[in-house]
DNA sequence: TTCATTCTATACCAAATCAGTATTGATTTT
DNA sequence: AAAATCAATACTGATTTGGTATAGAATGAA
């Protein structure tokens, strides 16, 4: 299916979570706190720890914080944190080789990666302090980013301009 | 991760494929020019019939061909023929009630349906027409739809517009 | 009318992935 | 030195996925 792991649903989630703290928060409390499961939380903090999106303090009284402001963490660098680079398809990943035993007779190699490439501009768009928790189930939309989703004009149902090719 | 199934993957090569036949080809023919194995496209025929992408005929002389022009049939239209809706999350499907666990306490049900339906209208404005084998490694660049990936103005890396919460 | 051809439907299995957990180690404060 | 807290690795069971096998139904042609 096309979805993102749970794990990077999660890791979304603590995100949203530390961007509302004002200073240190522990290990434990973020677990409460989203009543994901503890060991859970630990697996997901190391990834935003190394890549850069947490900050983690040591020692007694240590805890996490977001490594930078809300605006400059997007959705996409959460889920990259966590699954990797993203590619709907093997191929679309700019990062490595292809290793597809199809790729010698498919031809949709670069369509593959400008459509991926759209996903992730779609996706880095939205910033974390873009997500705001909906109180109750009022539609409630915030940033430029989420807003132009619901005001996008509707899709051609007939035939599409003429092909290039 | 963040990624169609192969074998939605491997339902766009055969959609793409039909889309440059002139008449009916048989099973075991698409098998043949695809280099996907035969047992598996015939389980995605079932898939693409089913939802109307393609048409069958049976009987001697019988095949497949693509139910409607190819700039009707979106690469949504075939990822959602094999894999169901798409929905980067569970909670982001609208077609279902969401059963996760955590959505009692969790606030981006909401947000995640916006991002959807975004990457949604994406993936529906790319359509089989839009696709076209690339010739050898030269970037070549037909449709709208893939054409403005490329020409998309670069992320603000600053803060973006203020939170209107 | 019978047979070969071709699509249809269901069910099964092995391998890969994923979610979740346990455990041991390292660092810092008190 | 002890307590609190984060770091790293490795393991396991469950689920999903890719792939296949097999029996059945429809159609056209001899």
């Amino acid at each position: 299916m096309l979805r993102i792991s749970r794990l990077a649903d999660y890791a979304l989630i603590i995100a949203h979570f530390l961007q509302q703290q004002a200073s240190l928060i522990s290990l434990e409390a973020i677990a409460e706190k989203t009543n994901i499961p503890l060991a859970t939380v630990r697996k997901l903090l190391r990834y935003l720890v190394q890549h850069q999106i947490v900050k983690s303090v040591r020692g007694a009284r240590g805890g996490y914080l977001l490594a930078k402001p809300g605006n400059c963490i997007s959705v996409a660098d959460i889920i990259e944190a966590i699954e990797g680079p993203i590619a709907l398809t093997e191929c679309a990943n700019i990062t490595q080789s292809c290793q597809c035993e199809l790729s010698p007779h498919c031809h949709l190699k670069e369509p593959w990666q400008q459509i991926n490439q759209q996903l992730h501009i779609t996706l880095k768009k939205v910033k974390l302090t873009d997500i705001n928790a909906s109180v109750s189930s009022t539609q409630q939309v915030s940033s430029d980013a989420l807003q132009t989703i619901t005001t996008i004009e509707p899709l051609p149902i007939e035939p599409s301009p003429v092909k290039i090719d």
